[in-house]
DNA sequence: CAAATAACTTACTACTTAGTAAGTTTTCAG
DNA sequence: CTGAAAACTTACTAAGTAGTAAGTTATTTG
């Protein structure tokens, strides 16, 4: 059923996201990805007709990687710290690269989305904050972690320290990022 | 000297702030600010000749403002926990209307700055950390307020869980805002 | 081998963007 | 009353935007 299969859809969708997460969806163009995937832009309209598509692709694949994340993170043998580190570090990778997370991203442009991008963010916020709240209240009931808000509470208040923290981090610089780390796992683990 | 004085240059400067606050730098334009006062594109111009005098003046206002809220809190009789409230109510009116803050609105779009908008948004963010850190820091020493961390990484903390909270409240509800403006306040002041 | 289909390119449109140059109106200073 | 200047409007440009319609090429399947 197909005739010359090629990587091409998962370049756009690799690229779409480097861009959101470098300079935010309304400053990159088909134009910008074909001309680095060295395609017309017409093709880029033949994976994903509208922007729009396109995001809701590149949110869709975020939510997928979380997915993945917490598959990973199910595995017996991994503590609490662990787990909340794990998650750190999907952060420091951004932060070491000058990107900031799709959240962060997409979500200063909140108002300004397509119904269908809408949908996809608030999926994937619930689910992030979901799979840190898990952690935040097993890792308590096994003594593994402190903390003395409920854990929902401490879900938004690290997720919104990291989110923030990584955009900081191109305006002050890295300590600052780093200061926000170390306090959150001390706070954490003691 | 003048004319004809005329309050456009202040209109636009609001708009301008309500624009960035609402939709983003990118998502406003020229012709949106012309329709909404009832002036012409170039009018615009003739106040700010390229978008990015309008961004810098923009930042500098709310540079300015901050500077105001410096002196205000000067005043004697003023504890330091009135003090952050101040600073954490200005985050609740931008929430309370689905505004998110110039440093979290236009910090998301830092690669595509030009230059000069760049350097008055590192100057904003260190001046508003720099607030808050004296407080902190004057209210710990006072023992009005209680936090484990340096005075530095808290006012870090706080504004991460601000700017990022207003921003989470269009997505996910006000609630998560409330949330962590009562969690911090408790663990400043028990 | 033929037709169908995937994966494009070519060539275009309609619209929006920031920005400018030149002219107009209003008001005030001398 | 006469410049001069502020505060515009009119009219325009060049570049970039998303998006589309139609044609091309390569490959696989019946």
């Amino acid at each position: 059923m197909a005739a010359r299969p090629t990587d091409t859809k998962e370049s756009i969708l690799r690229l779409g996201m480097e861009f959101i997460q470098t300079y935010g969806y309304h400053s990159f163009s088909y134009a910008d990805i074909a001309k680095e995937l060295k395609i017309k832009n017409a093709a880029v309209h033949y994976h994903f007709p509208g922007k729009e598509d396109l995001l809701a692709e590149i949110v869709e694949q975020y939510i997928q990687r979380y997915h993945e994340l917490a598959r990973s993170l199910e595995k017996p043998g991994i503590s609490s710290r662990q787990k909340i580190q794990a998650f750190i570090n999907r952060y420091t990778a951004l932060c070491e690269h000058g990107k900031i997370c799709l959240i962060g991203s997409v979500g200063s442009d909140y108002n300004t989305l397509p119904e269908k991008a809408k949908v996809k963010l608030t999926e994937l916020v619930k689910l992030v904050l979901g799979l840190v709240e898990k952690v935040l209240r097993e890792g308590k009931k096994k003594g593994e972690l402190t903390f003395s808000e409920t854990a929902r509470v401490k879900s938004i208040l690290i997720m919104t320290n990291l989110a923030a923290g990584v955009q900081l981090a191109r305006i002050t610089g890295q300590q600052d990022y780093t200061a926000i780390c170390n306090s959150l796992m001390k706070q954490l683990t003691g």
